[in-house]
DNA sequence: CCAGCAAGTCAACGAGCGTTGTCTACAGCT
DNA sequence: AGCTGTAGACAACGCTCGTTGACTTGCTGG
């Protein structure tokens, strides 16, 4: 709790905490509601600061939507791992990522709100296609955008089963044994030949 | 069209018809814009009527949703299927279900909405309990529950890939070609030990 | 033929939203 | 000290939403 504010004074002026504060909730909220039912009010509740600081820091509820969704998957560079380990790196970051030391919230707003704003889905798409495929390009022998396809939809579901439906069956395994699960499918996606 | 009009411009009663369009226009809104998007007032201009009349039939915005959410996966039984097809029939079932013969609108309104909406996420994950899990619990040799959980996760993640995102490796696939990439991948779910 | 009830219409409510304009008070400068 | 730019506060606008209640219209059973 910041000190206690009573009628008459006012916050101490910290603009770099009180931007910083508006961008930490505002992610929270979009991470748990999605974008239509965050409120630029229940943003600035939580971050106790005046709804017109938020729009006068961010400009509008869009632009503080695109400031917050702003991803890196900080994919590590997977030409140093073993070709048949790919599967087992792939899913043990993605799971680093989402829940362990390199987590935050903000991949789940990007996936929880991509269902249904537009401008979401469309940076979610642009994500795949700049940071997946490219981290693949080097390291996968052939037709590495249709492998970066096949991957993303196994780890898309894993994290739309796990983080967002929380479906038992996803939630209750440990990341050792999600990781055993997963790997192979991935590391098949990655090397095996692609029929069709 | 309502069979001629009997008087001037105006439309003869007629509350089945109502009912039924009012549920239908609910449904395209509810999957091309989720839940918080649909408004009432726009769901009653798409079926031509007043928007009350979306309140009298179905009591609430939330009742409505809930109506035309009532989804069946309407699964075939998969005991007639060979062990070493299931893979395949279960892909295509989903294919079939999703954009053949037996698609409708239902499948998206509850994938869209489930991922902002707390009752669209109870309701899918009532599903998978109710139909995923139970059918695969006569045709599969043991972990029912965990294997459906893992084909559950990547036919999540297609659908969510190919009928949300747009993903273009997703999409620019036809479904014999999606089955045969996918196929593998569900068969092992379904029938290979499960490390851990 | 008419009473009664259901179908459909209309206007409006109260609440919540994003956003704007205006004012106050404080920090940094000269 | 005085000036100036800006962080912050407050009230309110304009809009859209779900929902309500009172009204009109037309079908149907007796």
């Amino acid at each position: 709790m910041p000190p206690a504010r009573n009628g008459r004074d006012r916050r101490p002026r910290d603009p770099v905490r009180s931007r910083d504060a508006i961008l930490r909730a505002a992610q929270r909220q979009f991470a748990s509601h999605g974008y239509e039912r965050t409120t630029i009010r229940g943003v600035a509740a939580e971050a106790e600061i005046d709804p017109t600081m938020v729009i006068r820091y961010y400009g509008s509820k869009e632009d503080l939507f695109a400031a917050a969704v702003r991803v890196d998957l900080r994919l590590p560079d997977f030409s140093a791992v073993g070709r048949d380990d790919l599967g087992r790196a792939m899913v043990a970051h993605f799971l680093r990522r989402w829940e362990g030391d390199l987590a935050d919230d903000v991949l789940q707003v990007l996936l929880r709100s991509a269902a249904t704003h537009p401008a979401a889905a469309i940076r979610l798409r642009g994500l795949f296609a700049e940071q997946v495929t490219a981290a693949m390009a080097g390291v996968v022998p052939d037709h590495a955008e249709e492998r970066a396809a096949l991957v993303a939809s196994q780890l898309l579901g894993l994290a739309f089963g796990r983080y967002v439906l929380a479906l038992p069956g996803l939630t209750e395994p440990t990341e050792k044994t999600l990781t055993a699960r997963f790997a192979g499918t991935v590391q098949r996606y990655l090397t095996d030949p692609l029929p069709d």
